[in-house]
Parts: C-alpha cells; sequence; structure tokens
DNA sequence: GTTATTGCAAATGATTTGCACAAGG
DNA sequence: CCTTGTGCAAATCATTTGCAATAAC
C-alpha cells in the first residue's frame, strides 16, 4: 500500500476532528492491499482475515469516510452491491469496461475522451466535476475461440455475473 | 405515448409466448407518458391514478419485462433506487449530465464521443455493446447568479438529492 | 383446460442506525 | 473528562418470491 494513502487519510481525519483508530487502520490496508475492485462485504472478509474483531458495521462506517476523504470512489458495474474502486489515487480519470460475457472489468484512460466531455459540459452550462464512461461489451475471445478464460474461473470462483439479485 | 412502444411490446410478448394483460398495457402507458426518468415507486404511483388494482409487485415484474423487451433501459444517477430511462428508443445513444447542485439530470448526444469510446473498446479486444458516460457537474447559474432555480424546484417538491438513503 | 399472471404478504439482502460501552486526545 | 468510535442487534427499504386464486389463449 502506498503510504501516502496513511497520509491523506490522517489528514482528513485532522481536519474533521476525528480520531485515529485501530480499525480504520486495519481497514485502510485492507482496502488498498490489492489494486482490485471490492464490495463492503469482500472487504470485511479481507479485514476478517488481520483483524477478527471489527464489525461489519465499522467496515460500512469506514467506507464512507474514505469516499469522503477522496481515497475510494463508489462506481457502479451493473450489479446490486456498490464497488469501491481504490485506483483513482493512481489514475484520476480512468474509466470502465466490463465484458458482458466473463464479468471481467478494464480500467482504461483517455485523455480524449476525457476533454471531450468535459467540452460537452461547459456547453450545456455546467462546470464538469467527475465523469465516469461505462462500456459494456462482449469478448472477443470467446466469440473467436469459443470460450473465454475469465469466464471459466468466474464460475469456478462462484463469482456473481452481473444483474441484480 | 408512441404507438410504435405498443407493438413493440406485443411482438416481444408473442415472441416468448407471454401474455397481453391489462395490468401491462397501464403499466406501459404509464411508464411513457412522459419523456421523464422513474423510480419503480414513482411508476406505481402514476399506475394507481389509473389502475388503484395493479400491485407493486406487478410494477417490478412488468419493469423487468419492459428493459428485456428493450423498450426501458436502467440506468445510475447516484442514487439508491434503479431508474428508469424510456428516451433511449429516440435517443440510443444517449448520456447523461447530473448536476450535483439540484439533482437536474440533462440529456445529449455526441456522435464522436460514442465513437471514440468505441474505438477504445475495440482496441482493448472487445466489441462495444453499450456505453453510458455519466458526467456529474455543478450548475453555471448557481455560481453566478448565486441560485440555482431547479434546486428550488427539487426543494420544493420534496426530491431526494442524490446519496444513498 | 393449460399455462402464464397477479396480489398478497412474507422473505431477502445490502446497508443503516440506536444504544450502551470503549477508547482517543 | 468529553466526545467520537465501535459492536451488537434490530431496523430500513428497495426489490423479490412463494403461493393460491385469476385470467389469457
Amino acid at each position: 500500500m502506498d503510504a501516502s494513502v496513511q497520509v491523506r487519510l490522517d489528514e482528513f481525519i485532522r481536519r474533521r476532528g476525528l480520531r485515529r483508530t485501530a480499525q480504520r487502520e486495519v481497514i485502510l490496508n485492507a482496502a488498498f492491499s490489492k489494486d482490485e475492485h471490492f464490495s463492503a462485504d469482500e472487504l470485511f472478509e479481507r479485514v476478517r482475515l488481520t483483524d477478527a474483531s471489527t464489525s461489519r458495521a465499522t467496515v460500512y462506517r469506514t467506507l464512507g469516510l474514505l469516499v469522503e476523504a477522496g481515497l475510494l470512489r463508489e462506481i457502479d458495474l451493473g450489479d446490486d452491491q456498490t464497488t469501491y474502486d481504490p485506483n483513482f489515487l493512481d489514475k484520476p480519470t480512468h474509466n470502465h469496461l466490463v465484458c458482458i460475457d466473463c464479468g471481467r472489468v478494464v480500467e482504461f484512460e483517455d485523455a480524449q475522451l476525457e476533454s471531450r466531455a468535459a467540452g460537452v459540459t461547459q456547453r450545456l452550462g455546467f462546470t464538469p466535476i467527475r465523469q465516469s464512461l461505462k462500456i459494456e461489451a462482449t469478448c472477443e475471445h470467446l466469440r473467436t475461440h469459443g470460450r473465454c478464460p475469465n469466464l471459466i474461473a468466474a464460475r469456478l470462483s462462484g463469482k456473481r455475473l452481473r444483474k441484480k439479485r
């Protein structure tokens, strides 16, 4: 985990008169231990590995904090639960491509898309704050080879593939 | 309501061996009576005006049907409940700009954004199926005039302004 | 007649919250 | 100390579902 994440949270906590706690520490570490997206529950599971006493409620509360602090961002991948993305610090303007076949999520940045969207926003009489492009697509690999390695992996791990409940 | 909507639903129903019912008729009409976005509950309220007997459960079930039939599309505006957009028949590739100040939603199309995103998708090894750009922005009007007509209207109508529960 | 559909009420499941206790500064 | 944070369990709230009754075709 990048040390600056720790620093940013500390600043946010101080600025707001909040407190540093062991739980927030553990949760922060769990959240930024990989660059993978995660749900509140997945994070809770990760947290348990280190610290069995931290409660699910605290995970939810801390997630809210981290989002407010600008460390995490909530993204919508099309399923029912909120997904958290820890990669906006490194790539502040990245977008997401979701594979309809296997559920794989690919992140990408594109400066032209970014500026074009900003222009459109201005023209409409607004000031752009944040923009997110979600592309849903099918896997070229699946169509040409008849199978998709990610799909197989996803099924094995019992991962939920799109769509609500 | 455009008559073609009716036709499309009928075709979908026939193709799938489903049945035309009074409830589906009423719900379809309510959904396409305006070009405004709506939540399941808002639609249910609209439906009650015409027909007090149709249940909330049937509204939910029919919404699923209309989405499958390609008549409605679920969009994410950042609040907790699913929002349905009836305007994709007229503007198949439109995107959304959400004003952070007042919650107003502006729809816009942009062919260049569209094709650029499609190009990126191809380059990543996927076939684009659908793409949605959501822009969050602040109101120019609010900053320069100190007030936003939409914000006032939104507050008066007790509209929920972003963020979860 | 079959099979799909509906209404009702109960179930679900992610997320939030009230409260009494614990802990940071 | 005084206030914020936490765990727990109960509460929320949108959405889904089981089931018996109803209505398409």
